[in-house]
RNA sequence: GGCCCGUUGGUCAAGGGGUUAAGACACCGCCCUUUCACGGCGGUAACAAGGGUUCGAAUCCCUUACGGGUCACCA
């Protein structure tokens, strides 16, 4: 049997759907899924649905709910209909639309495309795969089993043959029908399974477009099959290829990868992460890779959509971090920045403000402030072989010259205020006076105030920030190391 | 294991019969520089393997290998 979508792909009415249940934290997946149907929607300017699909109770969270609608909402991905906004085609949650599945399976039964399932869990365990063993039963005896009150399951009766449809991403699969098995569709509970919810949902809410994972791939023409038998029009489907972890695997919980939230906490923007995982399975028409939302709304396509899976890659995520951070002006940066540089630096006479100035480029994510700010507040142990540096033709001997040397004029620092250029200046004059490379002076001013290889910003920075009381005080600390005396 | 899908540098990826096989991240080098970083310039690095088809294959076909998915009263 061949099943052609009903749509041409030029449609004018685009609705898609995110159908995520509320079991959690949202997943990086399911949040690139609810990305593109999102982008899809806009880009046709068609709707973009929410549903929640809560069939499954054992696993429900109602917190999760609550989860989804901030998640989206801190994305910038809005719905047109959902349980919270409404819609012409609600309820919007699963649970709510109880009625309807049964009424559909029955239906279906009556069709001859689903029967009637007595068979207890004990008896299917020993089973290999499922034999059909209700599916020939008369009439009667299903009667005498309801009035019985005997537990019960639809199946799903899936006939001979096979079953080909199109995917827009992967193109043309047939499967053999013999690979499906009489799924269930309503559970013992009276609770649709996923599978049948979904058909019967996308179905009444109109959706003309499904993107989902790639996983749902294989059981789609079970999908088709239920759509046929109840004579409604298949829908245009978009598999989704897998986004993995390095290594192959699954990005998961234990890897703290798996979650939006993960993200977020490790001091990602979501914009950030929106633009990187839009790129992780799709393509841009042009040769760029900074998007805003905006700008993806105007130019995505399921064109665009790779079938392979990709490995999901934290260095370029933090690249397209620095690059946000570095792009938002300074005040945003500051609401953003104040709280982390509070975090290392409590002391009370350092301008954050400035300080943050200097940090703002140099950072991939937030939360490296902290580690990188830590000096300031704190004088770290340090060795003296940090003085030695090649590049800037400076070691130990020169250091404790300099500093010694320097440490009682800039005591009796007034040529100007105590600041950055300022200061630069004072520094530099004294290296020219001296005879010396600017970096001989620089280099080992900046390790005595930081006791650190790396820091933001130089040595004049780092003296305007510390201030001049606690800068002398970590001069005169270096000059007192063993090693640092001077001859 | 059966079935379905996939495989271009370490990673994301463009390219879909004729290309010096783009670009980005990462890495390395040089320049700039007040360290690191930023910025600029440059570099290393790829069509999974084998068979076909073709004048010509990364591109089409087959096989193998590897990877992923699926085979629930979970979604």
């Amino acid at each position: 049997m061949f099943i052609k979508p009903y749509r041409d792909v030029i449609e004018l009415l685009f609705r898609t759907r995110f159908a995520p249940s509320p079991t959690g934290y949202m997943h990086l997946g399911n949040l690139r899924t609810a990305l593109f149907g999102y982008l899809l929607a806009r880009k046709m300017g068609g709707t973009f649905v929410l549903r929640i699909e809560d069939t499954d109770q054992e696993r429900f969270v109602a917190a999760a709910v609550e989860k989804i609608y901030e998640t989206l909402r801190i994305a910038g991905i809005s719905h047109d209909e959902g349980p919270d906004v409404g819609g012409s085609y609600g309820p919007y949650v699963q649970s709510e639309r109880k009625s309807n599945y049964l009424e559909y399976a029955k239906e279906l039964v009556a069709k001859g495309s689903a029967y009637y399932c007595f068979c207890t869990k004990d008896r299917l365990e020993g089973l290999e795969e499922y034999d059909r063993h209700c599916c020939g039963l008369s009439i009667d005896e299903i009667n005498k089993n309801l009035a019985d009150g005997l537990s019960f399951v639809i199946r799903q009766l899936i006939p001979q043959g096979k079953t080909t449809f199109i995917d827009q991403v992967y193109g043309e699969i047939t499967i053999e029908n013999e690979e499906l098995e009489d799924q269930v569709l309503i559970k013992s509970d009276g609770m649709p399974t996923y599978n049948f919810a979904n058909v019967v949902d996308d179905h009444l809410m109109a959706i003309t477009h499904v993107m989902r994972g790639s996983e749902y791939l294989t059981s789609t023409p079970k999908y088709n099959l239920l759509y046929q038998a109840m004579g409604w029009d298949i829908p245009i489907y978009v598999h989704l290829p897998h986004i993995l972890r390095e290594g192959g695997g699954k990005l998961s919980k234990r890897h703290g990868d798996a979650y939006f939230e993960d993200f977020l906490d490790k001091g990602f923007l979501p914009e950030a992460i929106i633009n990187y995982i839009v790129l992780l399975g799709w393509s841009p028409p042009e040769n760029r890779e900074i998007y805003s939302l905006a700008e993806l709304e105007q130019i995505f396509g399921v064109e665009g959509i790779s079938k392979s899976p990709s490995i999901f890659d934290m260095a370029k995520l933090r690249w397209f971090n620095g690059e946000y951070l570095k792009a938002m002006d300074f005040d945003a940066f500051y609401a953003l920045a104040e709280s982390h540089v509070r975090q290392a630096v409590k002391r009370q006479d350092v301008d954050i403000k400035a300080l943050a100035k200097i940090v703002q480029g140099r950072i991939a994510t937030l939360d490296e402030l902290p580690e990188m700010l830590d000096f300031i507040d704190n004088l770290p142990e340090y060795d003296t072989e940090l003085y030695t540096h090649k590049k800037s033709k400076c070691d130990v001997a020169i250091a404790a010259d300099v500093l010694s040397k320097i440490a009682p004029k800039l005591a009796e620092y007034d040529e100007g205020p105590w600041n950055n250029e300022s200061l630069y200046k004072f520094m530099t004059d004294f290296a020219q006076e001296a005879g010396l490379k600017n970096s001989q002076v620089l280099w080992p001013m900046r390790v005595a105030l930081s006791g650190k290889p790396a820091t933001p910003g130089g040595a004049s920075d780092l003296l305007a920030i510390l201030g001049k009381a606690e800068s002398m005080r970590r001069i005169h600390h270096a000059l007192s190391k063993g090693g640092m005396d001077v001859v």
